[in-house]
RNA sequence: UGGGGAAUCGUUCAAUGGUAGGACAACGGACUCUGACUCCGUUUAUUAAGGUUCGAAUCCUUAUUCCCCAGCCA
């Protein structure tokens, strides 16, 4: 597996960090993870932390553990779990044998847990969550004690034990941090530390019917794993000071610094594992990887590739602004690099028949096409070219505007990589006055060149020989969501989906060669966009095309203006 | 409303008391057998008001706006 090439970027959490090495804190050490809870995909924006953990830990020679968070058993799953590994894997990271899951820990926090309560630093409430919630206060006023506060430890002990022995029902008792009912940070007003829940957990099964809250396992796994620095985003901020009280009364010997950058946002989509959830739940995608989704199993059979996934995080860079990155950065990251290095091909998605009625019957030439127009490593291939073919219906009009370069009634146009041909005349549909068939005449001459009478031919279209070429089903893309930020408050985002988000097209005509395409590769169709065989519905033979993304259409501006 | 954060081109990220810069987007133009790519150029920003200083995006004061926190979720 490759580990990324990183450039050195420079951001405030690096600037920490150098700080950190300056002065010798955590003996020169960094150690870095990437935490999920494996309760869901994980998407765009979790590629930005990825990015951000393994890529700081590469630079600096340090580690980066990959930690499943999995301390509430409710919706977790080892078909997550392994979503997860496969993902990050994907994307081009290495943890070595450094994959670690909370729940190993559950017996370690347990003890953790006894620790606290001989501090008197804990004790077991037995308030029901309404009552806490009533007791918590507000922003504005003080929470009140809860009554059961100033147990003894030999009662709290006793309770916890029986806690975990099951001998409650759910919700009976909860162990509560003893820290200040009247903080103004609510997150200190002594936090439910563990939980009574008879959930079978993916792992552990039905060993434990208590589990410890984020707060608790979090900064103990971190400490347990020696991690110096614990990269989180921003709503965590509140959370940072009782971080810090936990660790510095059980492990005072190691504390990682939690340091809290600003979540991804992107434009037209939505980022929040909830709503993705429910995206799927309702049906209202085909899957978490449907290729619309900005999940990364999504993306990938989109065609996105891990290089232009990285390259996107690394652009779009590390603050603590909120922020909502434009997705044409993402679109201009793909682009990049499959202009790079996918192999040009030529597919007609909307096919319109065109007789060249100056061109032998019988006859077909090979025509040698360059596989990238600015690589000659990549090579070439043969392209057939016959007396019948189809071009794309767009680049035909009966009564063009100024500045159409294509064909229509008197004009000439290049067919890319072959001859240029002229329109005669046409066949319409009797009924919608539509041209279904072409007939030109070819200039035998321009096969390698230009014209001999030096006349300039602007336009030059992609097309397949009527003979020779394959049926493809190729699916057109857009965004998900018709509105910049469907994710804003209050709304509800499902009314924001984008209804053309996906156009089947079914009669597609390809080269040849793609008719045994490698499900997951990728190609650049000429004019069109970029688009990759997509791995699930592909069968031999039969390609299925996913568009990746569009290629630039500075043609669809002007047509726009029309 | 108490607490915690953040405010710089349209969008983002930089500038760490000394020329406000990059990327994306947009708009022109050149090139072109992809209206692609590439290249060249242009437009646009320090939330506001005071203060300190030779000099302020940066330091101070006072406002303003936005985000997060009242799950036994993470």
């Amino acid at each position: 597996m490759s580990q990324p090439t990183t450039s050195n970027p420079t951001d405030f959490i690096r600037d920490i960090i150098d700080d950190d090495l300056r002065t010798g804190k955590h003996e020169g050490r960094v150690a870095t993870r990437f935490p999920p809870e494996p309760n869901g995909y994980i998407h765009i924006g979790h590629a930005k932390s990825v990015c951000l953990n393994f890529g700081i830990a590469a630079q600096y020679k340090g580690t980066c553990n990959l930690r499943l968070d999995d301390t509430d058993p409710l919706g977790e799953s080892m078909e997550y779990v392994e979503s997860i590994i496969r993902d990050v894997r994907w994307l081009g990271f290495d943890w070595g044998d450094r994959l670690f899951y909370a729940s190993d820990y559950f017996e370690k926090l347990y003890q953790f847990a006894v620790e606290l309560i001989k501090k008197g630093n804990a004790y077991v409430c037995s308030l029901s969550a309404d009552e806490v919630r009533e007791q918590r206060g507000t922003f504005t006023e003080p929470g009140k004690e809860s009554p059961y506060r100033n147990r003894s430890v030999e009662e709290n002990l006793d309770l916890f034990s029986r806690m975990r022995k099951g001998e409650f029902a759910d919700g009976a008792h909860t162990l509560r941090a003893k820290i200040d009912m009247a903080s103004p940070n609510i997150v200190l007003r002594d936090p439910v530390l563990y939980r009574i829940k008879r959930e079978p957990h993916y792992r552990t099964a039905e060993k434990w019917v208590i589990y410890p809250m984020y707060d608790f396992a979090h900064c103990l796994s971190d400490a347990l794993e020696g991690i110096t620095h614990s990269i989180c985003t921003l709503e965590f901020e509140n959370n940072r000071p009782l971080y810090d009280w936990i660790v510095e009364r059980l492990i005072p010997t190691h504390r990682p610094q939690q340091i809290e950058f600003a979540r991804l946002s992107l434009s037209y989509t939505i980022l929040s594992k909830r709503r993705l959830i429910e995206l799927v739940e309702k049906g209202l995608v085909q899957g978490w990887d449907d290729p619309r989704m900005p999940t990364v199993t999504g993306m990938r059979r989109r065609g996105y590739t891990p290089e232009a996934i990285r390259k996107f995080c690394a652009e779009i860079g590390v603050a603590k602004n909120d922020n909502l990155i434009d997705v044409s950065l993402l679109e201009h990251c793909v682009r990049e690099d499959l202009n790079e290095n996918a192999p040009r091909v030529m597919c007609v998605l909307r096919p319109l028949k065109v007789v060249i009625d100056n061109y032998p019957e019988n006859k077909v030439e090979q025509i040698e096409s360059a596989n990238h127009p600015q690589n000659s490593d990549m090579g070439t291939r043969q392209v057939p070219f016959s007396r019948v073919i189809y071009i794309e219906r767009d680049d035909f009009m009966e009564n063009p505007p100024k500045k159409y370069h294509r064909l229509g009634p008197g004009r000439e146009v290049r067919l890319r990589n072959a001859y240029v041909i002229k329109f005669e005349n046409m066949v319409k549909d009797e009924k919608t006055g539509e041209a279904i068939e072409l007939h030109c005449t070819y200039d035998p001459a321009t096969r390698n060149g230009p014209p001999a009478d030096g006349r300039k031919i602007q336009g030059v279209i992609h097309w397949v020989s009527a003979e020779h070429c394959i049926p493809a089903q190729v699916r057109l893309y857009d965004r998900l969501f018709s509105v910049q930020d469907p994710g804003r408050e209050g709304d509800d985002f499902t009314k924001y989906l984008n209804p053309n988000s996906l156009e089947t097209l079914t009669t597609c005509y390809a080269e040849q060669r793609l008719k045994d395409a490698a499900p997951g590769s990728h190609y650049q169709f000429e004019r069109l966009g970029y688009f990759c065989v997509d791995t699930k519905d592909t069968v031999a033979g039969k390609p299925v095309f996913n568009r990746i993304v569009p290629l630039r259409d500075s043609w669809a501006k002007i047509a726009g203006d029309y």
